[in-house]
DNA sequence: GTGAAAGCGCTAACAG
DNA sequence: CTGTTAGCGCTTTCAC
């Protein structure tokens, strides 16, 4: 047996743990047993150790990660599913996501985006992705039915953050979005703006939902009703912020402009404010205007908005899940949690100011 | 045996193939075969075909991601590897990572994220990626020398953005830094700047070098000079051009003020606008500011940049990428691309104006 | 101290 | 047409 040379591998083949074995003239366990630094190794010689680690020095190895999941159960990848849009980048994901790699490479964890076009109609993929190639699976924001959610695998520990419907079984993240939405509208109201439109989220957010209800409950406090038609729909995209405006603008004109604009994202705000700037309208001497999240593109824009802790959601997903898939693999205690609100904050920006004095009618 | 009853696993295991095969009472390859829809499953019994379907769906069965590559030597999974910081958010990395999704998504590839601190002090993690997890790696941007370069695996198709030095026998894309950067400064010098101050990105990128070089060339070729001290090393990261334009402002006191800034990325861009507002100045009525990439930050602070493709460029990646990994499989074609380059173009925005006429000192 | 054997879930190459 | 066998690369258990 030729156990002496190193036979050096045409490229496009990783060493193995059989080739670190023969050429250190041991068997491929021996070589398995050292490299893991597993007790057994204890056992071994140090000479032959020596050989061992030096031969996998040699050929470079690096034990094979799905053949090592195979028998582990487990591929220290965490898989994070959210909609990604073609047409515009996702921002809020971008926080989320960067939170998750983090809080990830922290527990040993790579990260594996899933991207569905839209959740209802690409629900079914998603027991695909609990095939083996993660261990726990982060859905972001995701709108599914209870059918949809019943239907989800149980082999995998899920998550989500900002779910439509609370699951059982999966532990939930999610933003006190009424309380955000109702202390910025308080802000507003407080500030003498009287005549604020909220472009709201879609219909089918349950978040969006509760930012309209936080927008309307800051008005019943202060004793006050918003206009009439004052609440409009709209898509959580820029795009969508841009074309609701002035739809409802058009819609409206004649009328008084409002003293203040409500979007029911970061992104929908900067769409707002492209229509306003389009139309030369002078935010916020003329107009003030506030989003929600505080994505980069609040920061960018020096828009004032509504915090939530998107990285911090990221963070805390990761670790909880990392947890679960521990508890699966029976290594630790399950996390004994359900539901977690977490606080959100009021940020300030160039957008926002006192409501004009003068009258402006839209034109 | 027990061969009719599908005995029902504990939560917490997905169905294997011998599940199926013993709840339908034929063999797992059996199942796999009609499964698959392999040629073998034509001479399978419609009667039998039916009852492994059945039992199939009955099960929820999801062939397992890492058995199958280990035998298929494929995850259908591609690596991004970038640099995150933890601080800031990187847009261009969102940009580029969402053609690489895009098209990965369109070729049934996932994507995977590598992040990396800083590519010198963590290449030695590079191989370890390539450990069987993912078919083929993107490298974002990537800072390597020679020697780290060397010692890239080359079990693992691997593909470059914007590299910093060409890797042999790994593909680049990369835009054309140099004639981007060149196109607007000419631009600027066309609208009458003449005092354009360069806030370029670190000194080891040689796309900011790049950028640098197009910055005097285009000065150049106008027989024109800059200024003195007019090319300022950073970070590429907002932080960074708010930090190095302050300090670079309170160096020049009671010099003239710049008529303009070109900024080395948008990132950077977004600093420098945040010390500008806060010293009162008037972007552009006092000073433009010109950015570079087109990320949605410029789009979100209507800044006047340099596109860059980032999206396509992730496109293509994953696309040559995948085919890179088709070829080694020995399932088509190498791609016989080495080096592709990219073409620029100019973004117009809010922040790009006339030179001003009057004089104005920094203070 | 070290090696042999079995198995993770799947597929491919054969026999029956 | 169907079942058996072997093996992908690794780990674990158990003899030697």
């Amino acid at each position: 047996m030729n156990s002496s040379s190193a036979k050096p591998r045409k490229p496009g083949h990783a060493a193995t743990l059989a080739d670190v074995g023969r050429a250190a003239g041991v068997s491929a366990m021996a070589a398995s047993a050292v490299l893991n630094g597993a007790r057994t190794s204890a056992r071994i010689s140090d000479e032959t150790r020596e050989r061992i680690l030096e031969a996998a020095r040699q050929l470079n190895y690096r034990p094979n990660a799905t053949a090592r999941a195979l028998t582990s159960r487990r591929m220290n990848t965490l898989g994070l599913a959210t909609t990604l849009k073609r047409e515009e980048l996702n921002q809020y994901f971008l926080e989320v996501f960067s939170g998750v790699m983090e809080a990830g490479a922290e527990l040993g964890q790579n990260t594996t985006v899933f991207a569905l076009e839209d959740w209802h109609r690409q629900a079914a993929r998603i027991p695909a992705f609990c095939d083996g190639r993660i261990d726990g699976l982060i859905l972001l924001a995701p709108q599914l039915d209870e059918q949809e959610a019943q239907r989800l695998p149980d082999h995998t520990p899920i998550l989500s953050i900002h779910s439509n419907v609370l699951i059982p079984g999966v532990i939930n993240l999610e933003p006190d979005d009424e309380a955000g939405a109702q202390a910025m509208v308080t802000r507003l109201l407080g500030m003498g703006h009287r005549r604020i439109l909220h472009l709201a989220g879609p219909e089918h957010s349950l978040g969006a939902r509760r930012r309209v209800q936080g927008y309307l409950r800051a008005h019943a406090l202060a004793g006050l009703a918003p206009p009439p038609d004052y609440v409009v729909d709209g898509e959580f995209t820029a795009d969508s912020g841009r074309r609701r405006l002035e739809q409802w603008l058009d819609q409206h004109r004649g009328e008084e402009l409002p003293q203040a604009i409500f979007a029911g994202n970061d992104s929908m705000a900067i769409g707002c404010l492209d229509v306003l700037v389009a139309r030369g309208l002078q935010v916020p001497q003329q107009i003030s205007l506030v989003g929600f999240d505080d994505t980069q593109l609040a920061r960018s824009a020096r828009l004032a908005t509504v915090r939530q802790p998107l990285r911090d959601l990221g963070q805390r997903a990761a670790r909880l899940l990392v947890a679960s898939v521990d508890a699966k693999l029976g290594e630790g205690p399950a996390p004994d949690i359900t539901n977690v609100v977490l606080p959100t904050e009021l940020v300030d920006g160039a957008t926002l100011g006192a409501p004009r004095s003068a009258s402006l009618l839209i034109r």
